[in-house]
DNA sequence: TATGAATGAGGATTCATTCAT
DNA sequence: TATGAATGAATCCTCATTCAT
């Protein structure tokens, strides 16, 4: 094992290159499930795109499965990344303004990737087991109920739970289907519409 | 000496059977869907499960996502029938009343068969191209669409198509996700509070 | 099912058509573990030789090993079908005399298909499960074990168990090894110096 | 500067080292063999028990097959030194008593290790081409055979090698069926049985 | 028209071996 | 010399579909 890292976080060359193979695998993945679906992603042809050996792609991944799931997760972690930006000072915001917040982020969230977003959306669930990407994931359910903890005095309703998920399917529901079904994207104005109307409608429902 | 039957509905021999052979495929294809999945589903097992052979599987279905397509064909059809049944007198009613009634209608939709209903929802992009089942359909978006519209005295929104995407896209959604992944079956107690809740949304943001 | 046999057991094309394709797998199998040995007969090969395509090979056996199995049946039949047939009066005979049969009888049945005896018995372990062919198989053991008892009288040894494996093994042993290590071929002299050395090996042993 | 040790076996560091890999990697190859099976033992993972680099295991062995070569060659010796320690007066023992001897080595041989045994047994012939350990090795037989020699006047045959063929056949194999299988592990009783009939039956044809 | 035997492209995966570092 | 990433031929097997009977 030749590992002479000399000062901080040098990685050896070895490693550079597997990390390269191991991105341009997942990179390949997501490309031919956007532009081809899930029936065409073979590990040989996910391995071609990738320009790597089908024996690499499962030197670093022990199934198909594995790959998808892959990607999945980085999908996730970007949408995440950008959730717990814009999400940071929610807290301190009225329940008008928070929740606009909360649509405003779902949208771009669905924007970050639609394509990518919308075949995991709907062709994953055949990859069941790992049951990511539930329903705009458990980690934005609990970041919405928190905030409604927190906002307690201004709602007009009791059971938080309850609540949340009624607002959380909502606003998942309404920005999935108008960014990936309606067209090809939204407009600035289509945008603004879609966040006032969610946004309008969970916080009435909110305020009972 | 052409057969047609002289009086009423009175099938040959022959048509009854090809009835009942086409039946009991769609019917093998839809049992399997639900026990074993989409990736059990093939042609073949279809066939067996049906009682029939390949050959005639072939001689009525030009393809394996014919068939599926038939299967989502009969289960629209069944929802529709309940709907349109439901929905008859919906015209007359009043806001509050019809919403409830659409929210009902939604959760009884998707009792008719939630095993088959979540397969369909899930495998059914794959088989792409025959983009049936789209969010709740569009018949029922028209059903709603028509109902605003004779309601509009009652209703504080303006855009009655955006106000229909919204209401049905969130009706849609909260009853999928509640009675298909919460849990197996819905208590009538957590039906009732389903409707309430979806009820209350969707008024709430119609009255503006 | 178009089945109508007029009389007695006149297959149909169906199923001689079918048999023919189980048959020349079978065969194709054998002829490549002659051949070419274990590790040459992937199924792709055995179907190409069998002039059958892939899909038909796993249409009437479920694996690989199934169709060795079939192999080692067929063979097992064979051999064991000379060896009832030689055995037949062997009860009748005094000891010399029977023993001799005995250890001709298994010359013989190593003559069958000399190489394919060996492919069998050398590189079959590894299909394991299905242990076949075992010591020159059950059956055998339970026909030298009845005959020894038969002959009791003429006997030197009490525990008939332990002299049937004894014997069973030795004259195994014996025909294989000059059978399937020496040379090509036996020429008719060294068969019958094999029985004298073999009979005489055991005989001397049961007399005690 | 030629670095050959001046005295005795004084193996420089390097060389040290290199022999310690070989070990490590037969000794790995054959623990596979015996816990895992040899359909098991590839190469990466033989390297990977070894606590070696792929690299590093081709650095030493060109090809898989040298390996399990290697496995045999010291499985091999290791019973060939307590055969011939075994055997070093049995030149001026009588016949019954030597008998009594080659057998009671058999028997040792066989339980050194007795599963690797079997797997070499059983799965070597596949790696072909180097007959190595063909029934109980051509050293044995000359060790037998050359006893017989010296003991002629106590036998009552007279073609040597036809004898001894015959008598090392019947030990190697009623030794091998007995400890490998039967049960786990012969218990002594069981063991001094298979030497007394397996003595018996060589001795008494020996004697003619 | 019904049957089911036959097809074969294509898919996931393994593993002995090579070679740049 | 040691390392381990990379290779890709080869393997077993599935399944939608065709076609002779």
């Amino acid at each position: 094992m030749p590992r002479k890292p000399l000062i901080g976080p040098r990685k050896t060359a070895t490693q550079e290159r597997s990390r390269a193979t191991v991105d341009s695998l997942v990179e390949a993945t997501a490309r031919i499930l956007v532009k081809e679906g899930f029936d065409k992603a073979s590990t040989n042809r996910i391995a071609e795109v990738a320009g790597v050996s089908i024996g690499s792609l499962y030197q670093y991944f022990p199934s198909k499965e594995s790959l998808v799931a892959a990607v999945v997760e980085r999908h996730q972690q970007e949408i995440m990344q950008t959730v717990r930006a814009e999400l940071a000072k929610v807290q301190e915001e009225p329940l008008e303004q928070a929740i606009r917040r909360f649509v405003a982020v779902a949208v771009q969230a669905h924007r970050l990737d639609p394509k990518l977003h919308r075949v995991l959306a709907e062709q994953i669930p055949r990859v069941g087991k790992l049951e990511k990407l539930e329903t705009f994931s458990r980690e934005n359910f609990s970041l919405f109920r928190t905030y409604l903890e927190g906002a307690r005095h201004e709602l007009g309703v009791d059971d938080l739970e309850l609540a949340s998920f009624v607002c959380v399917t909502t606003i998942e529901a309404l920005t999935h289907n108008a960014v990936l079904h309606h067209g090809k994207a939204l407009t600035n104005d289509q945008m603004q519409m879609l966040i006032d109307e969610g946004a309008r409608l969970v916080t009435g429902y909110l305020k009972g």
